[in-house]
DNA sequence: GCCGTTTTCGGCCCGACTGTTTTCAGTCG
């Protein structure tokens, strides 16, 4: 069972407590358990096997059992006990927003509500309004926010959705009155894919900005507006959430609306036992003569200063150890766009990619790096044009023939010669007889037989890494974001198996794959693999993609030095040519 | 449910906004 399927089902026994009105500190143990879980970079199994399930934070003696339970029947009891209870898919309500748990509740058990169709044609027909606590606004409200969720506005690229946040952060700069805006949230925290937008600006008068911003026109729709906070949905039916703040509590609305959320709880708890209290206005005294005096909140370092930890950087508030790190001055370096001199992934005119050779590579020298790697695909892919014997060949000698223009003209860029090669079912890589010698660098990948299973797949994987024949592991996992699941990989022991043979595993930077992610480029790291952060550019915009690249590598501790293209072009090749 | 340099029992983060209320419950982040 993966980490991911036991998560889910600590999230659904959180949920199904929620609607019996269990203690809340109940409920939050299974959310934290659920969070733990799928945040690990190893198997639980395998920690089940070795350490121990209740070597995981969060895990007493009660969720141990229970998870174990559930990793060794495939089922789990107490889950089963508390669905039965309900009718099956009645959770799904409670994705319905503004619509929680004690109102599912109370509707299921007054009316016998269970799906959302019926909770629709309930409201339509004014039954909700006969509830305590419910009116006729109510109805109405709960009717629109239907229409919403089945409009179905889920989660968006990080890709996509960054630049959306840029542009806002700039509109609310404009507004009369803002002193200081920031994105925040998990787009400041650069995760994958991105729900909601949130904003944060610091103003003297924080009502006219909020009516401004109401009033800007970006908005399609303002669902909720006060005196400091404005929500509402853009054209699309993405949602933004506007905060406004004064300038002395900057600090401590950004580190409270960056979030994560658990790196926020771990803060105060933190804060508590030092005798202050957090909220996002700043850091203030609990008691004695100093009771409610200000101790931090114009800055997030004060802040952190305030708890006795140096400044921690948005990627890393997730929860996995920052704290821990930060305490004991571990925090990472973390890798930078500017450490980066070189891309090891794209495509030209020759297999699938838009644009032609030099074109490609004068646009990488653009960007200010040493040196490119050109990665065509390879012959077996034939729905991309991939290149044979002969036309790989062609492609070297067009390569040195423009290294040596370069050299000419004093152009210290190089273009290196390589292959995206298929990974064939029997492991195999598809590089033309004697052409290994040839290439500079060749990566590895797979792209066709994503169903068979995790075993076959992963002995394909590392019999290629074995093999001798790659440098590199080209988006490893297989993953679409939003899209499509991996493939069923056994991610460490494909990392052994890179660690052992000094492959490099790609962290992939094209939005929609980030792969390896975050949490299993970390992992990689830890057991000393490097790592290559690479666009597989198809067309030349596709290049600037490689800062979500780093920004996935940042979100797994990832120094400049766990990273090959980081390398001047003469120790990349010495790193090469490490056999 | 978990957890422990004052604790193995009694705690467990904090505030904004809304709708239905006369002091608050529910939801969200």
């Amino acid at each position: 069972m993966t980490n991911t399927e036991v998560a889910r089902i600590l999230e659904e026994v959180a949920d199904l407590l929620e609607i019996s009105d269990e203690n809340t500190f109940k409920i939050r143990s299974y959310r934290r358990a659920a969070e733990v879980v799928s945040s690990l970079s190893r198997e639980i199994g395998d920690i089940q096997a070795t350490d121990g399930l209740e070597s995981l934070p969060g895990f007493g003696k009660a969720l141990a059992e229970k998870v174990g339970e559930l990793l060794d029947t495939g089922r789990m009891a107490y889950r089963d006990d508390l669905a039965a209870q309900f009718p099956d898919g009645i959770l799904e309500l409670l994705r319905i927003p503004g619509f929680g748990p004690k109102r599912l509740a109370q509707v299921y058990k007054a009316l016998g509500i269970a799906t959302v169709d019926a909770l629709e044609q309930a409201a339509r027909d004014q039954r909700l309004r006969e509830l305590p606590g419910m009116g006729a606004k109510s109805e109405e409200k709960l009717l629109h926010q239907i229409a919403l969720y089945r409009e179905g506005s889920q989660r968006a690229l990080l890709g996509e959705m960054l630049p959306v946040a840029e542009e806002l952060v700039e509109a609310v700069r404009g507004i009369e009155g803002v002193l200081r805006a920031e994105m925040a949230g998990s787009a400041r925290r650069r995760r994958e894919t991105v729900g909601d937008l949130d904003l944060l600006a610091t103003s003297e008068t924080p009502e006219a900005v909020c009516r401004a911003f109401a009033e800007l026109g970006v908005l399609a729709e303002v669902s909720l507006a006060g005196g400091t906070k404005v929500s509402g949905l853009l054209p699309g039916g993405r949602q933004v959430d506007l905060r406004v703040v004064e300038p002395g509590s900057y600090g401590a609305a950004l580190l409270y609306f960056t979030g994560s959320m658990t790196h926020n709880v771990n803060l105060r708890e933190r804060a508590q036992k030092r005798g202050f209290t957090v909220n996002e206005y700043g850091i203030f005294v609990v008691k004695d003569e100093f009771k409610g005096e200000q101790v931090a909140g114009e800055s997030e370092e004060d802040m952190y200063k305030a708890l006795g930890l140096p400044y921690i950087p948005p990627e890393l508030r997730e929860d996995r150890g920052e704290i821990e790190a930060a305490e004991a001055g571990k925090l990472p370096t973390l890798i930078e766009l500017s450490d980066i001199r070189g891309d090891l992934q794209m495509h030209t005119t020759a297999s699938d990619g838009h644009n032609e050779l030099r074109d490609v590579a004068e646009a990488c020298r653009a960007r200010g790096y040493e040196y490119c790697l050109i990665t065509d695909h390879s012959h077996s892919l034939y729905v991309a044009n991939g290149l044979d014997a002969e036309r790989l060949a062609a492609q070297r000698t067009a390569i040195d023939a423009l290294n040596a223009e370069y050299a000419d003209a004093g152009i210290a860029f190089r273009v290196l010669a390589g292959t995206e090669a298929d990974i064939m079912p029997d492991g195999t890589v598809d590089i033309p007889p004697g052409m290994r010698e040839q290439l500079d660098c060749v990566l590895g990948s797979i792209h066709q037989g994503f169903s068979a299973d995790a075993d076959r797949i992963t002995a394909r994987m590392v019999a290629a890494i074995e093999s001798g024949n790659v440098d590199i592991i080209a988006h490893p996992t297989g993953r679409l974001l939003l899209q499509r699941d991996p493939y069923g990989l056994h991610i460490e022991k494909v990392i052994e198996a890179a660690a052992a043979n000094h492959v490099a595993l790609e962290i992939n930077a094209f939005p929609n794959r980030l792969d390896l992610s975050d949490i299993h480029a970390r992992l990689a790291r830890d057991r000393g693999v490097k790592l290559s952060i690479s666009t597989d550019a198809h067309e030349l915009a596709h290049l600037d993609f490689m800062k979500y690249g780093v920004m996935t590598a940042r979100r797994g501790w990832i120094e400049a030095g766990d990273v090959v293209n980081t390398m001047p072009l003469a120790k990349f090749r010495a790193w090469l040519s490490r056999r």
